[in-house]
DNA sequence: TTGAAAGCGGTACCAC
DNA sequence: GTGGTACCGCTTTCAA
């Protein structure tokens, strides 16, 4: 960073028709490429504006031109422990927004699969001029998706991806290698012959369906002593994970360690709890909410792979507001790597879940 | 977010004023507690603001004001695979600011402790609006930070701390919970009695204190069996680090494990590559470059916890920034966690190290 | 092809 | 105590 300018003052458009003796309107003509400006004179301006170096007044640009820009963040209600942070975190970007008029509009309903395309549908309906939102069975939302986007309206997908919809751009965890992860924790942890359960949400979500491959080809590779049992859904709902935890727990192929991959995992830990194999049974779970404190405090679960919804949602806004006031720019895909919450950080991290004061971790 | 505008258009200063029958300049003065105004008009016009749902129109009030913020980024050139990327951070900030005239100067010397002290003056002198540097030794630069604090150039803090200095904020790694995750990490490979050693930049710096007593006690509470040798203090430079490294690793009390809490791990490596020790004994690094991705992968080096440098100075601007433009409001002091970075989640970070392009991890 | 001028929404100053 | 108004730097329209 050089300071070409002389005494302090920036220089701005109007220095540089001055120093050219020539007007303002020519000299905007020029350096956006406008029409009704002569070869020659545009070369001049151009000099002239590198010479002085010259950069745009932003604040000034943007009173003129008065972006108004609206974007709705669709997202569902459950699971909150999830959810609500993510939306805390695009919150909290649209506050730091200096310099344009943002008006952002949460529209939540109420879980993934039921409300989510009328949700859509509305938002689209509104032209809001982006959207947020997490796809859940991209081959069923690529429709609409695809729909919504070529009305212009950009979406980007949150949490999970949906690639090949059309979306501009995605931030998510890097699910294959969270699955990963897990797999190289447990290889650490397990050293004799075991078998390994894995628990999902829903094998049609991109993302889910990530972190389970890139759990059985880590497992493969790095722990070829531990049996891979065939993968549960639980759809999000906690009956039915907790139904088919029970089943899986008293079944005769019990397994030594579980990967849950989704938030929803409190079912899970009920029915360990109620048939008493907290300890015996290797856990390593996904995000974090009040109930996992404890448990990775005691050991009773050995980790979890921290989603940074709060991070993710910040970076969504950040990366959607990018696109609109620039278009042309190229958008980025944003891969997080999960946090490994252990026993000895986990204070750093259970920390925001009760207190909003001066100190933030992330 | 509830939008209060009837119809789309942002109730300005002027829609108050008209809706009351007043003037523009008595909103003004009312909005900002200034001088002048009755009591009972004021109270009308801040209902009024209130119900019009009223924010101000950020990029016209730092068009009048014209605010042009100048900052400076004091920091060491080596070790350059920390400040570089770090650097890298504050103009990813900088880039993004809208709506606001900023100019950032990199002010870099050779090394902590060496030019660091006639940089920070140098910086006072050029009366900055703000500056951004890594405190070394905190009791020697105690004097000179509040020095310059007391001429109102606010200071931040980035990458290790001084407290009670009169900085304003600071950003960096949990240095306690860095050391403590080291810990743990060794508690879990090394299962019986071993002895593990140190590898420090210099005590007197906080960070690296705290980063050491974080290891120590977690060492003592979940590995009784290890018992911790005492520390050697490299002082940031390549050949004392060396030097101590084959002196460590040649005496009677040979560590099975060492942890190297600064980014100067190369010559550590380089003497443990020489005594051909490299998988007997085990090793958790800090921070992340290009020779360490094939340690990772071939397993020679156990873990390392990647402090983050472009994600601090991000926020240390931003928090920087935030604080400049908006005094009175209060500034939030941020820990970050440190990635623990192991052979599966290696390609996510690995991959920054060489491309720049649309995929970003974090 | 170019020049002149009207705002955008605040802030600050001056006159009443 | 209050009202009026000249800016800030850029975009855009209209006139020459």
């Amino acid at each position: 960073m050089r300071s070409t300018d002389k005494k302090g003052k920036a220089a701005g458009i109007r220095d540089i028709a001055e120093a050219l003796g020539t007007s303002i309107g020519t000299v905007d003509r020029a350096l956006h490429d406008r029409s009704g400006v002569s070869a020659r004179t545009k070369a001049r301006v151009l000099r002239m504006a590198e010479q002085l170096g010259y950069k745009p007044n932003i604040a000034a640009r943007s009173l003129k031109l008065n972006r108004n820009l609206r974007v709705a963040a669709v997202f569902p209600r459950e699971i909150a422990a999830f959810f609500d942070p993510l939306c805390a975190g695009i919150q909290a970007a649209a506050d730091e927004t200096v310099g344009m008029q943002l008006t952002l509009d949460f529209l939540r309903y109420p879980r993934l699969g039921s409300g989510d395309i009328a949700a859509l549908e509305g938002a689209a309906a509104k032209k809001y001029d982006g959207i947020l939102f997490t796809p859940r069975r991209p081959r069923e939302l690529a429709g609409i998706i695809r729909h919504i986007v070529g009305q212009g309206i950009p979406m980007l997908c949150v949490a999970s991806d949906a690639p090949d919809s059309g979306r501009i751009s995605s931030v998510t965890v890097d699910a294959y290698i969270s699955g990963a992860l897990a797999a190289e924790l447990l290889s650490h942890k397990l050293q004799t012959p075991s078998r390994v359960a894995t628990i999902t949400g829903d094998l049609a979500t991109f993302d889910h369906a990530e972190k389970l491959r890139g759990f059985a080809a880590t497992l493969a590779v790095l722990a070829p002593h531990l049996t891979l049992l065939p993968a549960v859904e639980s759809h999000e709902s906690a009956e039915d994970a907790y139904r088919q935890s029970i089943a899986l727990l008293r079944g005769k192929t019990r397994p030594d360690a579980i990967y849950i991959s989704t938030a929803n995992s409190l079912p899970v830990f009920r029915a360990l709890e109620e048939l008493k194999l907290f300890g015996r049974v290797q856990v390593i779970a996904t995000d974090l909410f009040r109930e996992l404190v404890p448990l990775l405090e005691s050991g009773k679960v050995l980790a979890t792979l921290y989603q940074r919804p709060e991070a993710q949602g910040k970076t969504a806004l950040e990366t959607l507001i990018g696109h609109l006031t620039d278009k042309g720019k190229p958008v980025k895909i944003h891969r997080f790597a999960p946090h490994i919450i252990l026993r000895s950080n986990l204070p750093l991290f259970a920390n925001r879940l009760v207190n909003t004061q001066g100190i933030s971790a992330d």
